[in-house]
DNA sequence: TCTGGGGTCCTAGGACCC
DNA sequence: TCTGGGGTCCTAGGACCC
């Protein structure tokens, strides 16, 4: 059996922690610059507040209802994801780390008389330990498990925030409950055409064979779907020491840009932090993307249609160094730079990624000197350290007049000695 | 005024090879 | 009139996730 223990409303929940007044109150985080609405309380979706809605499109309710906003403060929230993982690594064997907020667990082994006692405990561990509130979904596959997890959320009081689907009852009755548009994987093209094929429920899709699947359901990834929905596993669980192919910084500006020299700086920003990802999995990466985003803005409030350029660059050598990767960045930026354009988003992704003691030499290239390689560590400890960006290349500029909105960031409680919580 | 950021996996189709 | 067959590798783009 497969658990997912996934975090209530997990962003506003690392904020009630640290300030218990809000409990039983509404509260919503936004997203970097301010831009959306990414995390809501029960009692903000009880207000109507939608995820995802544009900050300032709600500003007006959120004032009627003096529901409480912050700012997105990745810093708090990576720490409490990690005090939450750990606590769940300590309750079970084999654990796999999905999402900020979200990990599955294999419950295989477990006597299947007492998974709801033992869901029970997990939940109430967490919670005690972190004081954040989880739900918890236990079924055979991974999918069922999602399935699981949505009906114990939807229902805190009547489930006690934890379901366990086993017997072929309980997983019919479960899966004629969710729609189609709520499985784990179908998102919106594959509902639209699954209700043109009178396909509603999770049940519903449940009965279709696998050539079915494979032939209107996008192949393989349909066919496991089918399988996983039928209580037959084959999502494995991930191994956590696999790196990430891909590493990408991106942002939104908080002011549009329109000059050269300040697109430089921000992708130059960007890449000190994409390479800094990068160095921490122990990566090279052989290819570098760059792409900038402009948006002209028209005469009709809901028309936002931004367009993006990209250009990339095949490194001759797969690099983890700063210097070297924005010095290979900066030409992209100036092919792709039109005057006259408002800019209002950037982003690098490093890619081809290898690990660093693998590298490829190019036969006409040097080596990276082992000092370039101890300067790297240098700067990485003591940016992470003590403060971040204290030290940074020069191509990043000072001025940034494009650095996002963050005006209602809380303080980061668990890791910065200056912003701890006060207890008088 | 104002619309996030960071990933994965799969497939189709092109380039290339013998 | 008529122009092979089979395979691999790579990339762009779509779909999806939180």
């Amino acid at each position: 059996m497969k658990a997912i223990v996934d975090c209530n409303s997990f962003y506003a929940a690392c904020e009630r922690v640290f300030k218990p007044a809000l409990h039983g109150k509404p509260v919503v985080v936004l997203s970097n610059n301010d831009g959306c609405i990414v995390s809501r309380t029960d009692e903000a979706k009880q207000l109507g507040i939608s995820m995802a809605g544009p900050y300032f499109q709600h500003r007006e309710e959120i004032l009627r209802h003096k529901i409480a906003v912050f700012s997105s403060n990745y810093h708090l929230y990576g720490d409490m994801s990690r005090r939450v993982m750990d606590t769940l690594r300590l309750l079970s064997p084999e654990m796999e780390v999905y999402s900020v907020d979200e990990c599955f667990l294999d419950l295989t082994g477990i006597d299947a008389a007492k998974l709801r006692d033992y869901a029970l405990f997990i939940k109430h561990t967490t919670e005690l330990w972190t004081g954040i509130p989880v739900s918890v979904g236990i079924a055979p596959t991974k999918v069922l498990s999602k399935l699981a997890n949505r009906l114990a959320k939807k229902d805190k009081k009547g489930t006690g925030g934890v379901v366990v689907l086993q017997t072929r009852e309980q997983l019919m009755r479960a899966m004629q409950q969710v729609q189609v548009e709520d499985i784990w994987g179908v998102g919106n093209a594959g509902s639209q055409k699954l209700h043109m094929f009178n396909i509603h429920t999770a049940w519903d899709l449940s009965l279709m064979s696998e050539e079915w699947a494979r032939h209107h359901l996008g192949g393989v990834t349909g066919v496991r779907l089918v399988r996983e929905l039928k209580g037959h596993p084959c999502i494995e669980m991930k191994d956590p020491l696999v790196s990430k192919k891909m590493i990408a910084t991106t942002r939104m500006f908080g002011k549009a840009v329109y000059e050269l020299p300040e697109l430089r700086q921000a992708v130059a920003t960007y890449i000190g932090r994409a390479a800094e990802k990068l160095r921490r999995q122990q990566g090279a990466a052989g290819m570098i993307t760059v792409f900038v985003v402009n948006h002209q803005p028209k005469y009709h409030v809901n028309d936002y249609t931004p367009s993006s350029r990209s250009a990339y660059r095949i490194l001759p050598t797969p690099t983890y160094l700063t210097n070297t990767l924005i010095a290979q960045a900066m030409p992209l930026v100036e092919a792709l730079y039109q005057q006259g354009k408002r800019y209002i988003k950037a982003g690098v992704i490093l890619s081809h990624i290898v690990p660093c003691d693998h590298i490829q030499f190019n036969l006409f290239e040097e080596p990276e000197s082992p000092q370039l390689q101890k300067l790297m560590h240098t700067i990485d400890n003591i940016n992470f350290g003590i403060q971040t960006d204290i030290l940074k290349f020069a191509a990043a500029g000072t001025a940034k007049n494009w650095k996002m909105r963050q005006e209602m960031r809380s303080n980061r409680f668990t890791t910065r000695w200056d912003e701890l919580c006060i207890v008088r």
